[in-house]
DNA sequence: CAATATAATAAACATTGTGTCTACTTATAG
DNA sequence: CTATAAGTAGACACAATGTTTATTATATTG
């Protein structure tokens, strides 16, 4: 998660790390507003003008963090081999967005708490709504290359944007439930569950009467 | 929205409701952190000690519209007949979430500002998580019911808990973009559409080829 | 309408946290 | 080794919070 890669002095890197990781455990433990800048250095063993010396306030530092989890995030993604896009081992749903989905549950998994943080809205509204973007960034991504494929009709049947929204927040509220209960399924498992929901519906997740409307 | 309906003096009702709505503006304006005491009392034209006559803090204050605007609501779709909610009239998605759904996004549409504050996440934390669990309760109530009903399948397919939490976060993104982009549709558009990506899925909506698994 | 109770107010105060600055000490890179 | 950069303690001004006190104004009620 590049977090201090080649900064020159030796100082800073340990004096940035300290301070972050004294940071999100003191969120976890009395909540973003209640933590002060004096507890950080205090947790950190460092005195309180060094903060200043790193981060303009609170949010900056937090800011810090976010930046570095978004930005390996989107790596992961990046840097997977397109072929495992088509590939991807679960042929009950085939959707584009299976594997990017699959990631994503696996690095909320392996940064459980920060995401946690960021999840529950601690900090300045931005952040939650920096996450919300760059999902909808993404499943506009893909659409857009469905698009251009024909593999989705020019005029779909719902506005792209609504089909985003709802996908984002569908997400958020899974990916936030998984989270605060301690993962009670593995992420490959809760990842095929939103699928599931997600491409089926919930006339044929709850067995309602089908819809009258045809696929297109 | 029931508020000051029976507190005994006069000066009470409209000092509370100055407070009220000065806050509210403010928030509007500069974000809810940004606000001070004195901002709100100088707007409502009130020294600054009579706020805390009547209030512990800011966030007591947001809490109380938050509050009233929750009984409203499912005030609202207690007093709905029930048996409008078998008759009501998009025929093409009769699922038994549908009128809640209307009343809601309609509900969203006549305090619309108040909507916002709180879907930003303005305030403490409590607040969004105060609204999700209110949407997770009803889901939980409406599909307890069909289940006894025998409309639903005993063993979903998909755990109960992850259905809600989906339903519950892609509501609040719908419902978010919607408020955010000044109601580009009218609320009972906005629902069925919602109701559309919901009930048919993503393969549906989207043309996708079909899932391999049947309902139920 | 008058008497009583209650609300609003201004002013002062202690407290807490912020962010900046200074002069001094310590660690590191070269 | 030494120049450079980072960390430190202490003091400071500032802004906002929440409480208290004594005084004024305004409803309620009988």
């Amino acid at each position: 998660m590049e977090l201090e890669s080649k900064r020159i002095d030796r100082r800073t890197n340990r004096t940035r790390r300290q301070l972050r990781e004294a940071f999100l455990a003191l969120i976890l433990e009395k909540g973003y507003d209640a933590v002060t800048v004096e507890d950080i250095t205090g947790r950190a063993d460092l005195g309180r003008t060094t903060f200043y010396l790193h981060y303009r306030d609170k949010n900056d530092l937090l800011l810090e963090s976010l930046e570095a989890l978004v930005a390996d995030l989107t790596g992961v993604i990046a840097r997977t081999p397109i072929a495992d896009w088509r590939t991807s081992p679960d042929p009950q749903h085939p959707g584009p967005l299976q594997l990017p989905l699959r990631l994503a549950f696996q690095h909320a998994a392996e940064h459980a708490d920060l995401y946690r943080i960021i999840l529950r809205g601690e900090g300045r509204t931005e952040t939650i709504e920096r996450i919300r973007q760059i999902v909808i960034e993404q499943i506009n991504h893909v659409l857009a290359v469905r698009v251009a494929e024909e593999q989705v009709p020019v005029h779909p049947t719902v506005p792209p944007e609504v089909f985003a929204n709802f996908f984002a927040g569908a997400f958020q509220g899974v990916l936030t439930w998984w989270l605060e209960n301690d993962l009670p399924y593995p992420p490959t498992e809760i990842a095929a569950l939103f699928q599931k929901i997600l491409y089926d519906g919930a006339s044929r997740v709850l067995g309602l009467p089908e819809s009258k409307t045809g696929p297109g």
